[in-house]
DNA sequence: CGGCATCCATTTTGATACTG
DNA sequence: CAGTATCAAAATGGATGCCG
């Protein structure tokens, strides 16, 4: 059963001859947050069937872009993470999505499904390098149920699913207040002022939290505009 | 004929939706390099066939992420080029195209295509800012019977098909030769001292183009490399 | 040449039922 | 849960044929 390629030698090419398939970039987003189990990942990707979900995960082991793990106890249950190569995809999709939060977000329509691992991605597609300079602290982040951390150390950003070791500080929102630090113009700052959002921990943490994501101009194409 | 969708609200997933389709990206790289009138395009993308173009560029064209124009004369010929929202798709590529320089490229298999211009888009992916400041210049390449030209300015890079107005110095080169500059680690030296390029021109830009790019270190995955 | 329409063989996918 | 097996629906590819 040969698989379908492009037979173009160009990096890009080569590239989505790897990863090109349906669900499979959406895949390793889920990953890059941290291992998830295969309920998990089918439980994000709505749409997806088990059989498929199984096929894209053998490939992607057989293409070296993640590995089948078992978590540590007491869970020992199996999970996938991705390696070296899978993680480095964290740059092209988040250049992906910094083209959608300028080009392609708008208001959340109806049927969308919405997790906050999303946003946390988000977050890091807005990251501010220079903002962070000389920052070192890591913030937990209570979504609803959902917990994330993220490491900020000097430029750098780094933010997986579970919580943090020892948070400088803790922010609780909203699932619903979350979305739109991220897909609307929201500030932490007004989240916190209507009650969306409650805040523990270093207030000089929280205070360079706020500087340090930096939202594209949204910029919707024509053809998402409604006919006049 | 409801086109299909992840349903998601996330940036990525909803950048996916508009690009996220077999040839689409491959398209959209195409005309990275400039206009293409829909034959050339279909001569750059062996196995897409006239009906899928088509539809393609139809979908590029009602999303605004390109489109139809009319060559000025004496051409007048119809082609396709980006809008900005689409212009602004070189950065996701560019990244994949990096990520594929590292993790995917190796030798040319012999089923492969090869067009110059994926090369000259490798050289924008190789392309180092920090070593350009200062630089001001414009080079044409001459690849086999086709020309591009790059415009250097100030740490930016802009690379199109078709003559320069005033080039600064004129690359000729072998296609042959010319894939190895991205796709292997040879160098512009190497290739004027084998014979396999020319120059000519202002030498101080010569000199200043050699160090513009850098290579990422290529490493296989585990998967490509030949079993023990 | 540019571009759409049609027909058809193959793949891919989506949804669900089923097994350890 | 994790993952296979199965089947129907959709997308693709390839070959033409047509029309300005």
């Amino acid at each position: 059963m040969e698989q379908r390629t492009y037979n173009q030698y160009c990096a890009t090419a080569r590239t989505l001859d790897l990863v090109g398939e349906r669900w499979t970039l959406l895949l390793i987003r889920e990953l890059l947050t941290g291992p998830k189990r295969f309920g998990d990942l089918q439980a994000s990707l709505r749409g997806l069937g088990t059989g498929l979900l199984a096929a894209r995960l053998k490939h992607l082991e057989r293409e070296g872009l993640a590995h089948k793990i078992t978590l540590p106890p007491p869970a020992r249950t199996p999970a996938y993470a991705l390696t070296e190569a899978g993680e480095e995809l964290g740059p092209p999709i988040l250049e992906l999505a910094r083209w959608g939060l300028k080009w392609a977000m708008g208001e959340r329509r109806e049927t969308e499904t919405f997790h906050p691992g999303w946003a946390v991605l988000g977050l890091r597609a807005c990251f501010d390098d220079a903002a962070a300079a000389g920052l070192r602290a890591v913030y937990e982040f209570r979504i609803d149920d959902e917990v994330f951390h993220a490491r900020i150390d000097d430029g750098t950003i780094e933010a997986l699913h579970g919580p943090a070791q020892h948070p400088d500080a803790t922010i609780t929102i909203s699932q619903e207040a979350f979305l739109r630090l991220t897909g609307q113009g929201l500030t932490l700052t007004e989240a916190i002022e209507t009650g969306a959002a409650s805040t523990s921990g270093d207030s000089e943490a929280l205070h360079r939290l706020k500087g340090l994501f930096r939202l594209p101009p949204s910029h919707p194409r024509k053809a998402d505009r409604p006919a006049s």
